[in-house]
RNA sequence: GGAGGGGUUCCCGAGUGGCCAAAGGGAUCAGACUGUAAAUCUGACGCGUAAGCUUCGGUGGUUCAAAUCCACCCCCCUCCA
């Protein structure tokens, strides 16, 4: 495919994966997109110690425009996570230390730059922070400069914004409200400093993003454009990204590449398609392929597997992806009895949640620092209810210890709690 | 600084002296049904085997008895200055 096509095309794919919100600039910023190489940019706001799940339509997005011939900038927002984006959040959220914002920006850095390329030449990405023109910055020449093109009548009419000042029971402070004008003077500045001329984000941020436009005008007298991905929603109305256990995080440490595979693994039906056009790199005439065969085929279908593989493989590369699938098809084969030891030692390596315990330890306590009931109340209550198995067999005396018959080469026992909760407990 | 309204179990939200571990809804968990779906039905949902124990912003009080009354304190919101 040559780059020249590529380029013509890009907002027409995103359009054809539903991935656009909104667009500012409209015809103009196709034009502008297929005459040249642009540079783009998105933020990530340090809100943790790693990114998650809702900020991957985002990353993925920007290596979409690099792949399509454009220049991507990751922009970690060392000073904008320091004030806190209030758009559309419906209160006022806690100030963090500096120290830890700064620490958690340094742990977001690695995780933006996997998704990019920034050796090949003209197109390659940039990693930037905010804090490196702000910090400096003065509070009077910042007021001055910069807070003169804003208008707080028409901040305060930011949708934005708005539930935050007409809701009775909350309200924002000075600092939160700022937060937009921030926003604003990074794209202003990254079009200065690097010929930035669109910013892409998701849909809640079309407020910053058309604040940053109208800026750039001020400031430089330079037309730049904004893409906005629609919230990605849930066929049952549930909010995507969290599970039972949270948030579903792209840090390794925090959420296993076990956990992450089965994450995509349970999606719904009704979700699978349109997952599989937002956050893979399938062709949407792939997807309706799988889509097409799904349906004729009558049985369990495909798509949760191959979304689960091709999502997991990017985050977590081969290696991620190879030991999430062994420790599925372990579980979930039915077989364990034809385990080795040096295959659960792997399934251990590869991350399944792991407890050493005594031999006389009753069955209750071996759940409770398991993990996998939250009281020894709880645990009475799963075991009577049958929803507990070792090694495949039903475990009804709470107060008994593991049978150590039924252990795996002596010591090992699989346990399950109701149908997809698993860890591998051990003799000591 | 002034006036008013609030802080209840994960969330929302009832509860104004005993019948309250605290209505109702949501979320969550489990069982049945399944495809490691969805929908539906059933049960659980502070801790404890139990007796019982610990909870209703905090501290101290009144009372046989307090989430409910009193005092002080902390935090949030609205309006006024």
């Amino acid at each position: 495919m040559g780059a020249a096509m590529a380029q013509s095309s890009i907002i027409a794919d995103l359009a054809g994966r539903n991935l656009v919100a909104q667009l500012a600039g409209g015809d103009e910023l196709k034009q502008h997109l297929a005459t040249g190489h642009r540079t783009l940019y998105c933020g990530f706001d340090p809100t943790a110690d790693s990114l998650h799940i809702g900020n991957l339509l985002p990353l993925l997005a920007l290596r979409r425009f690099q792949l399509a011939g454009h220049r991507p900038l990751a922009l970690v927002g060392g000073a904008t996570g320091l004030i806190g984006d209030p758009s559309f959040k419906d209160a006022e959220r806690k100030l963090n230390p500096v120290a830890t914002i700064g620490d958690w920006a340094e742990r977001i850095k690695p995780q933006l730059a996997r998704f990019l390329d920034f050796d090949c030449g003209e197109g390659a990405a940039l990693l930037v922070n905010n804090l490196d023109w702000t910090r400096d910055y003065d509070v009077l020449s910042f007021l001055r400069d910069v807070g003169k093109h804003f208008s707080v009548n028409g901040m305060i009419r930011k949708e934005s914004v708005r539930q935050r000042i007409e809701r009775e029971g909350e309200g924002i402070s000075y600092t939160e409200f700022s937060y937009m004008i921030l926003q604003s003077f990074d794209f202003s500045e990254l079009f200065r400093r690097h010929g930035c001329t669109l910013q892409v984000g998701g849909s809640d941020q079309w407020g910053n993003i058309t604040g940053g436009i109208d800026l750039t005008r001020r400031l430089h007298g330079q037309q730049v454009f904004g893409v906005t991905f629609p919230l990605i929603t849930r066929a049952d109305g549930a909010k995507f990204g969290k599970t039972e256990s949270g948030t579903v995080w792209l840090d390794p440490a925090r959420t296993s590449p076990y956990a992450f595979y089965q994450f995509w693994r349970n999606a719904a039906d009704a979700d699978a398609y349109n997952f599989l056009r937002y956050f893979t790199f399938l062709s949407p005439a792939e997807i309706s392929e799988i889509e097409r065969s799904d349906a004729a085929s009558q049985s369990r279908p495909e798509a949760q597997d191959i979304l689960a593989r091709e999502v997991t493989g990017l985050v977590h590369g081969r290696e991620g992806l190879a030991a999430a699938r062994r420790i599925g098809t372990a579980l979930f084969s039915g077989e364990l009895t034809g385990l080795r030891e040096e295959d659960l030692r792997q399934l251990e390596q590869d991350g399944l949640p792991c407890t050493n315990i005594a031999e006389d330890a009753p069955l209750l306590d071996v759940l409770v620092s398991c993990g996998l009931a939250r009281s020894r109340r709880i645990a009475r209550d799963l075991v009577q209810s049958g929803a507990v198995t070792a090694n495949n067999v039903v475990q009804q005396a709470g107060d008994e210890p593991l049978d150590r018959q039924i252990a795996l080469h002596r010591k090992f026992f699989i346990i399950r709690r109701g149908k997809k909760n698993h860890h591998l407990a051990k003799l000591a």
